[in-house]
DNA sequence: CGTCTGGTTGATACGACTCAAATTTGGTGG
DNA sequence: CCACCAAATTTGAGTCGTATCAACCAGACG
């Protein structure tokens, strides 16, 4: 009778085929295709939640490719502030041509068990070497990248906690949707309100109290590390939310495979 | 006797090979590819200072060269606020790889009065196919603007206003040394305070204060579109600035030309 | 000479921070 | 299965940085 709690773990509505899905969003891959980003998954590392994947000054030598779990990208300051400058989800690629610097600017670090693969430039170099159409999608992956960091200039520099807390929710569930991790406004929310403070430039106490405001207005849910949306239009307005920097419309539709 | 005045215009100390410039802080070109570059400005298109480029929305067909003057992005919200998110200064290329996708997720302008070289896909196309040194430069820059946007994050989120715009200011600063745009300190500094204030996101009285306050620590001054910077060591411990997130040392060193 | 944009100043308000402590949750080992 | 501990969340009180609103001023320009 009483309301499903909100509890199990991982919602595994599409298992393991992030990646292709993701890319997908741009334009149709040929089975072929998917085949060969399924071939770049042979070699697999683990990474414990809460534990650094590479550390600003490092110099990168692999190309990664998030299989599952949640991680981050973040900055620290000499008087020990720490800004998440963005949240890498199942199907990202980390860093696609990294290793053309050879320092890292920034640390990356898993917020939750982290399975990644691993790729060498060498395979990197070959896959884009007979893959032009997944050439293209990892372009559009990038651009998208750079889009998001974007937005979240926008949004630290001109929304308030509210808008800011609402806007990123909404995005990660917008972004775990397209590789099949979420439905009707159910996910997985793993970011602690301290990592939401760091994400959101704001303190971990006015976080707590914001997301109180956000619940109180009936526009999420947030208990057990489970996220549920229970108003998204409503939401998107309060929040100015507006779709267009994912460009996950199917921006490259006209390249799209016929098999 | 007097020191002489902060005035006259731009400081031309190199006119005009910014492009070659800035992308040999990664990798030493050939004259051939120095050539091969200086042949893209073969279409030249000015626009006049606080117009607009281009507009979120629009379909991007060009990719963009600035030749010389200074350029901004920015997004606004619904609620009329507006967020610089990028500056770009001579040597800049604009959006390498725009095409890709079909609409802009924000809108560019003009801060001074801008001279850009217009290229077309195709000119794009043969370039990257015939020059891989330039493609590599080329990738080189993405990275860079990637990682400057990551600084911004941490700027607007950890550091307070002080903080922001003497960061802010040494940024700018070290770009346009890297193409021989300024020295000794001086540099143009064409931003009003408004701009400053839609760059930093803070209010323009509160950018107005804080300049104040940074003149009077004799770290700037600023007049006249003018900037000079009093004393970059003592402002880059006050502003924790780290140079980095730039990547100028030359990092592609071993791809170096030969002749 | 009026108009406009950009810069400056003052008074007041508020959103977010700080510090401190209590409470709950989740994981671990006995 | 319970006891224990550390991490995460919640609450309260007081402060501070930055915003807001409203003038006023200076120089550029037609």
């Amino acid at each position: 009778m009483a309301r499903l709690p909100l509890v199990s773990g991982a919602i595994p509505l599409r298992p393991e085929p992030a990646v292709a899905s993701k890319l997908e969003r741009f334009t149709r891959l040929s089975s072929d295709e998917r085949a060969a980003l399924a071939q770049l998954a042979r070699n697999v590392r683990v990474i414990d939640a809460r534990r650094d994947l590479m550390c600003e000054g490092d110099e990168p030598r692999f190309v990664h490719l998030v299989l599952d779990g949640w991680g981050c990208r973040y900055k620290t300051l000499p008087d020990g502030k720490r800004q998440i400058v963005g949240i890498f989800l199942a199907g990202d690629f980390c860093d696609v041509n990294v290793f053309i610097l050879n320092h890292m600017d920034h640390s990356v670090g898993a917020v939750t068990r982290l399975k990644v693969a691993v790729i060498t430039p060498d395979e990197m170099r070959a896959l884009t070497a007979e893959r032009p159409r997944i050439t293209q999608a990892l372009w559009w992956q990038e651009l998208m990248a750079m889009s998001i960091q974007r937005e979240w200039t926008l949004n630290l520099g001109q929304r308030t906690a509210y808008e800011r807390l609402g806007h990123l929710m909404i995005e990660l569930y917008v972004r775990l949707e397209a590789v099949g991790r979420a439905a009707d406004g159910r996910c997985d929310f793993p970011l602690t309100q301290n990592d939401l403070a760091d994400a959101t430039g704001l303190t971990a106490v006015h976080v707590n109290r914001t997301l109180q405001e956000l619940r109180r207005d009936r526009l999420i849910e947030l208990e057990r590390k489970q996220l549920q949306i229970l108003d998204l239009p409503r939401l998107m307005d309060a929040t100015m939310f507006n779709p267009n920097y994912l460009h996950l419309n199917r921006e490259g539709r006209h390249l799209d495979a016929n098999d």
